[in-house]
DNA sequence: AATTTCTTGACGAGAGTTGGACACCAGCAG
DNA sequence: CTGCTGGTGTCCAACTCTCGTCAAGAAATT
């Protein structure tokens, strides 16, 4: 505990390899090969490091971790280390700040997320779509990664490149990620109503449940009634809540006309003033006759987000 | 930026690729086709870019992105370079919103917080940080809403503009906001470990906690220890965790010689491959003895999210 | 005695290089 | 509308270089 002991402290290799994160075998191939640091040694030979040559290591690591090569930076001076990473880490710290960082990003986790489910590893999957709600916004990961993913998945599935099994499993990862986004919004308490579900004969969720969740964290209070429910239900849901918009997913079957018979029951079923939209491909299908009843048909999500906030602008431009 | 510095250090493509966000191929064919730049070989023949070739490759990829295309302009000098850009971005952000839009609704969501903290509104303050968190991504709400939020308040405090009660209003609301999003992140089971805290005499609490939930979001298992802890009882914290990482907020009171000698203790009592990190003002006024005892100093967050992922890269890059 | 460290030498995955081919898009001519 | 052509980004194959890792046997440390 004296000073001069404590200047003269020496450290075994095992310590310099945890604290810089370097292997025993990368801190000797550096110093031969070099010559980065030159350790005393002990009387059987070992490397005894002193602080110095730590805190050089320490900033090669990280030079390194940067992006260099050790060749091109083995001999620049502790100076000259310093400055080389600053400017790189700043770089770094600023470039994941930029538009076309993030839109990078979300490219990332996308491929994995897609990976995941050709190795159907579905605690993966989740844990990769749970990071990308949190990394991006939630916005941002459903728009670019959840969706993309989805439609993937399909494009795969039906030219048979991936099995059921597949399409299945991220079906379910895909909905868990959902429900815990969704009980993770906070919705005000006087926010308007909106019923969100998918007509008699469509039997697919996962649309609606996205369309669900974005709904929420456009401050909404969603009443969820599920898929495949006839215009009744939809009707009773929508007197009960109070609801000012009912959103439809219309994805499959397309070009069935019972589908459009569910929508203008709907129509008539429920007070004029409730705006009903609509989205998916068998709505884009039937878009015109869609429009004659007087719903809307949305073609993205964004859209759906700028109808939202024109009818209810939050306090929160934008 | 004085150019006897600046020449030292060159650039190997991997680094010249990832800023300025070109592929290596294209900076080879344009090296090949259009003679842009003419950088330097290593020994072994690879190549090597200066600051200068860095500065003029990063104008022209703006220029691209601003959809001038590459033959056009692969002549120009730096100064028509430069005018060309700010010719082309003026005009897009009068057309668009994309990054500027990005960053202006982080700006409004601070205005609105400030508001709600000077109308000692706590209800709507604690709705604004929770909306900022899920409009915009957690991290850009910590780093660009609630840091901000928590200095302003801090300056306006100490210039006797607001109350302590509005000070303590807003301590309670983000303390809680921090609370939902650090139990809405998702740690995977083999995470390692940080212990996250204030040493003794430091009796503030918000950063510990911001820097607690910035590591749990960068999927590290947190045990957070809380505020003006001696230093016996952070190093047993450590050895029952089986922590890899110690940090440490000093924010008050700065140039306490305390401080030191509890920092030195907690140095001495972990085992030395544990790396001890400390930030804050205090950390940044003992910036150099802070190093002399082999701890890191680090500046903002985002410096300790780039340590972070260095020390533990998870399979998402970035 | 068990574990760690040392040295030397070699191996191989990954990154970088070159030359060339290819796909895509625009505009323009037939 | 079709086909051609020049401009561009991307990809491929084969090769080289770089650098982390491993193996094996000896020595040192615990």
């Amino acid at each position: 505990m004296s000073p001069a002991q404590a200047t003269a402290a020496l450290h075994p290799v095992r310590v310099v390899a945890q604290r810089t994160g370097l292997s025993p075998d990368v801190l000797r191939a550096w110093e031969k090969r070099y010559s980065v640091v030159q350790p005393l040694r002990s009387d059987g030979g070992q490397r005894l490091y002193t602080d110095a040559d730590l805190e050089r290591l320490s900033l090669l690591a990280r030079a390194i971790a940067g992006g260099r090569s050790i060749g091109q930076i083995s001999d620049l001076s502790l100076r000259e280390l310093e400055n080389l990473i600053t400017a790189d880490e700043t770089e770094r710290a600023n470039s994941s700040r930029t538009a076309q960082g993030r839109q990078l990003r979300a490219s990332c986790f996308l491929s994995l997320a897609m990976k995941a489910v050709t190795d159907l590893d579905m605690f993966e999957l989740e844990e990769v779509l749970r990071r990308a709600t949190m990394h991006l916004s939630t916005v941002v990961a459903i728009d670019e990664v959840i969706v993309p993913l989805l439609h993937e998945v399909g494009v795969k599935w039906a030219a048979g490149e991936i099995t059921p099994a597949h399409e299945h499993l991220g079906s379910v990862a895909v909905r868990r990620v959902l429900a815990w986004m969704q009980s993770s919004a906070v919705v005000p308490p006087n926010a308007p109503v909106a019923v969100v579900g998918t007509p008699a004969d469509q039997r697919h969720e996962l649309g609606a449940k996205i369309v669900a969740t974005t709904t929420s964290y456009e401050s909404w209070k969603v009443v969820y009634v599920g898929s495949d429910l006839p215009a009744e239900a939809i009707a009773v849901a929508t007197k009960q809540s109070g609801a000012r918009l009912i959103a439809l997913s219309l994805i499959y079957p397309t070009g069935c006309p019972h589908m459009l018979e569910q929508l203008k029951a709907i129509r008539d079923l429920v007070p004029p003033e409730v705006l009903i939209v609509t989205g998916g491909k068998a709505a884009q299908t039937q878009r015109d006759a869609i429009a004659t009843y007087g719903m809307r048909v949305i073609a993205n999500l964004p859209e759906y987000r700028i109808l939202l906030r024109s009818l209810h602008p939050s306090p929160i431009g934008l």
